[in-house]
Formats: structure tokens, C-alpha cells, sequence
DNA sequence: TCAGTAGTTTACTTGACAGTTAAATAACTA
DNA sequence: TAGTTATTTAACTGTCAAGTAAACTACTGA
């Protein structure tokens, strides 16, 4: 939830934020890596061993993966270590959470609404 | 989490559902369009008239929502009024939380999880 | 039956993205 | 220094999704 304080409101921001990681967790082999990492952190070749896919192809997925903030990378020698960022995934969850509790409020109010009909009902 | 019992496994189903439906919210007008729906119930019209976009657009996105079960469609004379399904967002609900889980457990574990880390880095 | 309203289908263009191979970069090791 | 391991970049291909305009279906009400 960044805002960067020009050209574009919070919300566009957030906007594109969701569609970046909504997009990234469409993918069924970056949703196995985000699995893993929850794990632990990972290497690219640690990573990319339970797919049939080729390294760059790994490569690309975790590229996606790090521009909208679901990993970071560091550097030890030669290997570029995965690591899970903490709220990762606190925006979609977020989204998702806000609309079923619309969702939910409606139909409690419809329920609401219902009884309150059928007691009027009963005494007409 | 349905099975259909032949030709592949529930996991892989679930997973094409949440390929199908990381996807639908992917897009900043379904998303607008879910949460106008988590409101009440609207006609093809009705949703089309925040957006610059012309029907035939809208109506490929409500396609797109359908098809993963986010949405269902009745009929009333010529209208196709739009309606949000009960359950829609439980899959990907439960996938990230799921992960948000196994992620704080592993931290709760953090102090024996570094040690070991940086032991082994140390032998190696 | 005709005009109008609601919505979909078709055919098309454009752009993004998954995956590939081949080559490059970066760091370690002998 | 050369060779090896880890990973990325570049260039390319195929596929799929978003958007449009135009034509079509389906229903209503006069």
C-alpha cells in the first residue's frame, strides 16, 4: 500500500499493486514457488528442481515474483537466495477479505429484512 | 475443491480454479465488477456504466467471471441480472492463507531455524 | 407487426506473457 | 589461469487475453 505521492492516487497504486500480484499468483508454477519459500528460502536451482521448465524460464517467474514485492533476493557468492517477503500478500488477502465482508453484510441485512417481512405477514 | 473423479487428480482441478480465478481478479474492471456485485445484484447495464469500455468488453469480463464460478447469470424478460456466488472467493482465500501460515510458523521458529541455516552455510 | 431495449457473438487487431535455446555474466575452485 | 557452477539476458516463437465495431438474438410494449 505505497503511495508515492505524485502522479497517481493511492488507490491506482494499490490498483496496480493487486493487479500485479493477483497476476503473479494466477501462474501454477509461481504459486509452487511462493509454497516453497513459505517453507524456507531457496536457491534458483532449489527452486527450479521440481519443475520440467528451464532455468531462464525459472528465472523469469521469480522475476515477476520480486517486481511487485512477493520476493526479494540477496546475493551469496554465486547463488541469489529467495526469501518470501513478510506482507506479501497482505493486499490481495486484504481485497478479498473487504469484499466478503460486504458480501456477508448484504445477506445478513436480506435475512434481516426477510424476518422482519414475515413477522409483518403474520399480523396482516 | 471439486472432483470430477476421472482424468485428473482434486489438487490439479483446484489448481486450474485457482489458475481461473487469480486470473479473473487480475483485471481492475472484474475486480470493480465483483465489488459492485458484493453490493447487490445488477444487470449487464447497470455494471457497464462506471467504464469508459463498450458492452461487448464488459461482457466478455462477466464471461470471464462466470466461467470460474465468481459469478452465475439468471434471466428476467430481457435482462441477465449478474450475482455474486456465495463462495467464490473461498479457493484463493484459502490458498493464501494457507501460505500465510506455514510462512509464521516458520517463524515462529525463526532463532533454531537461523542457527541451523548458518551453521550449515558455516560447514559449507 | 414494428420499434426499441438488453445483451451476445463474430471477426479482427494489438499487446502481453510463457516458454525455448544460445550466449553472457559473475563468482568460486583447482 | 582455465574450468565449473549459478544465474541472467537476448532473441525468438506460439498462445492467449483485452478491446473494438458490426451484426445478430431475444424480449417488451404499442
Amino acid at each position: 500500500m505505497v503511495n508515492f505521492g505524485n502522479e497517481r492516487s493511492a488507490l491506482q497504486v494499490t490498483d496496480r499493486q493487486l493487479n500485479a500480484t493477483f497476476t503473479a499468483l494466477a501462474d501454477p508454477t509461481r504459486r509452487a514457488i511462493v509454497a516453497r519459500l513459505a517453507r524456507s528460502d531457496a536457491t534458483v536451482n532449489e527452486l527450479a528442481a521440481p519443475f520440467k521448465m528451464t532455468l531462464p524460464g525459472i528465472s523469469k517467474h521469480l522475476k515477476v515474483l520480486e517486481r511487485c514485492g512477493i520476493i526479494s533476493r540477496s546475493r551469496n557468492a554465486q547463488f541469489r537466495p529467495c526469501h518470501l517477503e513478510r506482507n506479501a500478500l497482505d493486499d490481495v488477502s486484504l481485497w478479498i477479505e473487504e469484499n466478503r465482508r460486504v458480501w456477508t453484510e448484504r445477506f445478513d441485512k436480506l435475512d434481516e429484512h426477510l424476518r422482519d417481512i414475515q413477522s409483518k405477514e403474520g399480523t396482516s
